[in-house]
DNA sequence: AATACTATTCCGAATAACGGAATGCCGATC
DNA sequence: GATCGGCATTCCGTTATTCGGAATAGTATT
């Protein structure tokens, strides 16, 4: 019974870490403690379930739980093993490229990936530890209104209308929000053609932004670099400019990482 | 059936959690890519199940897959929950202070912290996002081989005999290495009055250590500061002076720490 | 061409996770 | 100062979920 739930059950995956990766994730916008029953209401978990996970992953050094406050956060485990990853996936060798861009065009950079119907910031200049806190950050941006998350749309591995489809209602932020999926498709269609999206004012009024595919040998990207500003600096003579610059960074990212990947 | 298998089964945890996170830490040490067999057989899961574990980390993003030689590594994600990790923790705020200090005395620097038996660096000087490869990096070194795994024991909240207890054997790697329980419990007793340990090739042959307890506001210590470096450099003289250099770090560590969890 | 090694999928058996309910601990409120 | 409300934590019977042996498929090696 449960009646299959997802119609849609393709390989099957480990509940039990998913949720827990939930849980983890709960965290990637804002570091603040939680405690147990927010963590549970946040993930729609039960209490008891969300606390033996969570328990789990305290022993394991993946959270801590502050002793003051009985809150839980991020663990320093975690740290270290976001150390092996950035090597394991040579984005560390990205980060100074990252951080010249910025550099270069005096506007925030950042290097992201897809993750469900979401972008997420893996890298941002200015921030080799610290991340700023201006925009989003580390946090999860709906796909379809950011001009980095149109280009992984477009330069995905399925085609069009489907990888649209499959993103369901295309909600509304701004007056120049895509909610029709028919025209995100032409969009698409568009940015796999130039290779450059753009974004205007589409998630924030006020926020434009570029982006690029870091193209793998596929012709496919897991990771775009884009760069966000005042629409007010991003004019429409910028952007041009902006366009060779990021064109050139991506495809820069792209060979160190098919070098030793 | 099945027995209670361990008699000490206290607060229970989730399994397959617990499982997931064996296979990301295979990868802390080397960040090499491996295989599902060889990721089975070192954390000693059948294959189906080592390979349902990986598919759901690849699918949130932890782990991901090499295209070509269909080998799996650390994924992007994970150097982004990293990132978090280290603010949530505070330890960002530490590591220019371990970098200082590496400068001041000319050896590498660690931070470091319990993980079963063992002891794992979470930070290291010299290696904000690149780590070094000299000497164990990230890797689990055996707790009673150690100076900064000796702390640790020495300021854990439990008594110093069951702390030596839940050891088990004390493995032997080199002529000094203290194999003896009841020469442990003695040494430890020794450092948490001294309020500093130091090692004596008792896990190299050639490599001298000396460490701090980073105290919390309990008397106890979660984190441990170390300085390691060859024999012929950390002379007994030198010793001396550093033991004054290690304290007044670990101290000031402590104070970052608890200022603002 | 055959062998040996991979990764991946399948499905019945049974274990390990689930979750409702009980406990115990603080702190606020009446 | 006693009562209530909200919190983290634990317990335990039920059942959904994981487990793992075996089959499949694909690739390198002899």
């Amino acid at each position: 019974m449960a009646v299959d739930r997802d119609a849609e059950r393709r390989g099957a995956t480990a509940q039990t870490v998913e949720r827990a990766i939930a849980i983890l994730n709960l965290f990637r916008r804002d570091p603040a403690a939680l405690g147990i029953s927010a963590i549970a209401a946040s993930t729609g978990l039960k209490v008891s379930t969300a606390h033996r996970l969570v328990r789990t992953l305290v022993i394991e050094g993946l959270m801590q739980q502050d002793p003051e406050t009985e809150r839980y956060r991020l663990g320093p485990m975690l740290a270290l093993l976001g150390q092996s990853a950035l090597r394991a996936s040579g984005l560390d060798r990205i980060l100074p490229l990252v951080d010249e861009l910025e550099t270069t065009c005096g506007e925030t950079v950042s290097l992201s990936m897809r993750h469900g119907s979401t972008v997420s910031v893996v890298l941002r200049s200015g921030s080799h530890q610290a991340l700023r806190f201006e925009h989003p950050v580390g946090a999860a941006i709906e796909i379809h209104a950011s001009a980095m998350g149109k280009v992984l749309l477009a330069f995905s591995s399925e085609p069009l209308p489907e990888a649209v489809a499959a993103l369901g209602t295309l909600e509304h932020f701004t007056p120049t929000t895509i909610t029709s999926p028919t025209q995100l498709i032409a969009e698409l269609a568009d940015i796999l053609a130039v290779g450059v999206a753009i974004n205007l004012e589409e998630r924030y009024v006020g926020v434009r932004g570029i982006a690029a595919p870091v193209l793998d040998r596929s012709g496919g990207a897991t990771y775009t670099i884009g760069i966000q500003g005042p629409s007010v600096r991003l004019t429409d003579n910028n952007l041009e400019q902006l366009k060779r610059l990021i064109l050139d960074a991506a495809h820069r990212v792209a060979i160190l990482l098919s070098d030793a990947g």
